[in-house]
DNA sequence: TATGAATGAGCTTTCATTCAT
DNA sequence: GATGAATGAAAGCTCATTCAT
């Protein structure tokens, strides 16, 4: 009587992989629809059952990825007390959130690029308040470490942005030539230097 | 020597510059021939004298960008002999040639996308050689310097890929929000981190 | 006689009238089968059990208002002998039917239009042979009423035309602005007009 | 020098003949762009360098040949100060009008369907506005005759109504069937039966 | 029988590129 | 050399229709 009734959220996700790979892979800007519905193997009408258009596609896959590292790294910041623990805990998370998806990391030049560009503060689309939030994250901690006398007292703000910078640099670097360095090595020095230069002796 | 020829040269760089302009305002997707053309305040068909195609614009202009950044460094490294002294001149090369195109610095992304997709070792927009020559000199730098004892013996390729990541990173930040930090502020902090990290005491 | 046929009948009709009713608010090209499923209450793919085709449904919705205006005109017409009530009868059974379904007088915009276009001869959506009909009726009320000297003795073909074409303008003046006047008493003016120019004093 | 300069206008003058002789063929929502395009004899693409989309050659189609129907009156009007003349001019500008537009007046049928739809007042497409002027204009010259003792007092705005209802009405039937009266005969007999209920004796 | 998820042909529209002037 | 009118390949998106359930 009742016809097959999907799991409409799961497809979607589906969905929602594939075109974060092949976006990854081509870009977005050359990332045909029918590229999605092929590497999703379904029909290019059937994705539009699911997102209204390319652009929604694109930035829930932002979303996606962007959830994904936040809830990772909450979960590791969870209990922990101690600033310079959860520095290491956050460094970690992002570290960890980013070698989860190291094949689809393409993707984040498409994600920086569009974030530069909607420069509007109401854009659903605002990579600037998401980096924000990392930022007073790490900030806070950093703020907390200096009050406790843990850390030299530099200047947090800067440093935060520093930190994810350094590490969004690395990735970078990581991305354009994987031969060059194992990446989980490359990422411990730079903790444990970032680190370093922040402990009072 | 013939007018005719400079004139030929100066109008395709008038062209590039209008063309890198509206490249790092709208991205090179978004950004239309009409567009450049409008730019540059010329016809639409007069770009096809001096470039091929769009292609061939965004390949030149981003060789320009490279060639300017690596003739300032050049010139900067020119006749110093002390790494520690050579390290630095290296990264205020870095810094002054980003500072100089800091207005037209949204394209870096554009630049660094292609260059990830474009794999193929022969192509000729090869966005990994260019880093590849650039952690190179880093890398004869610090080799130096650990010879001569002045800097740790630290794995000196994965510090090069370090370094440059560093500065990519912050100014991907800086991009993202102009307003966080002064750019020249932070990479002195970074400059200095850096040094101390890798001297000894 | 088997209730299940009653109810398919019953049930494509409560179709026709969703898709007739959709139809005269949007324009048949405007119309998605999806609305009609919604007007109707139905799924959209319970439709296809009912009619072939969305053109299949515009036909039969076609034809469904055209055999209500012809029974309700032969009901008139039925057992009146006098040319001249003859042609009050088929007015007021023209005017009656029209009101009927005045708030989905719209669709007549896309039976006409269609009508037009099908000009082959054979096209099971004939509009022209739906007026060719309507006109011989009158014509034949009218060649009656000359022979019999009560009417002038006027070109009865053209006549019969102009008589169908009045009527249709006056319904299309009042589609386009319903506030404009009363649709009842305009058509009793043209009734009493058209009549009076065709009596012999 | 200067590449060939067009007549801008005269090109869209020709792309405009050609859209609305297909779209009077075979309807607006019927029509593909590329049938304009060859109709007009030119690329697809072409039609976009003077028309923003179909939508606008549609409408501009309605308005082109509301401004020749009017322009054509209004010159027949001029200098006429007798109710009955002027009615007669008029009525003769309007056949005038439709008949130079025969060949393609099936268009006329998408004008009034589009017209009926588009319902909100300050639409830029208001067919109702348009027949309102033409009704206005018609009333002021029965109004006039009425004040003179030349015309019997009827109600003025529903007589204007019914004129122009029964004009489009009898072209309606006209285009429906070509071969059943001559269009000019038919409305001679129109005009005078109507000028004729009209006059006092 | 009833359904709505799936589909792809087909549409409008864009824009890099060409080329007559 | 310089131009912009012309173009058509290619893209995003719609929706009538199918069919597995």
């Amino acid at each position: 009587m009742s016809p097959r009734k999907l799991d409409k959220t799961s497809k979607k996700k589906e969905i929602l992989f594939a075109a974060t790979k092949v976006f990854a892979m081509k870009g977005v800007a050359n990332t045909k629809m029918s590229d999605i519905a092929l590497e999703a193997g379904i029909g290019k009408g059937t994705i539009y059952e699911y997102f209204q258009s390319k652009d929604a596609i694109f930035y829930e896959s932002f979303r996606f990825f962007m959830e994904q590292t936040d809830s990772l790294i909450a979960n590791r910041l969870d209990k922990i007390q101690n600033p310079k623990a959860k520095l290491e805990a956050w460094i970690d998370g992002w570290l960890e959130s980013l070698s989860n998806s190291l094949d689809q990391i393409g993707i984040m030049m498409d994600y920086w690029a569009e974030g530069i560009r909607s420069r509007k503060e109401d854009s659903a689309f605002n990579i600037k308040n998401i980096y924000e939030k990392y930022r007073q994250t790490i900030k806070k901690i950093l703020d907390e470490g200096v009050s406790l006398g843990i850390f030299k007292p530099v200047n947090t703000m800067i440093s935060a942005s520093i930190l994810i910078g350094t590490l969004d640099g690395l990735a970078l670097q990581w991305i354009m030539d994987k031969n060059l360095f194992r990446f989980i090595e490359a990422s411990q020095i730079l903790k444990d230097s970032f680190l370093n230069g922040l402990m009072k002796k």
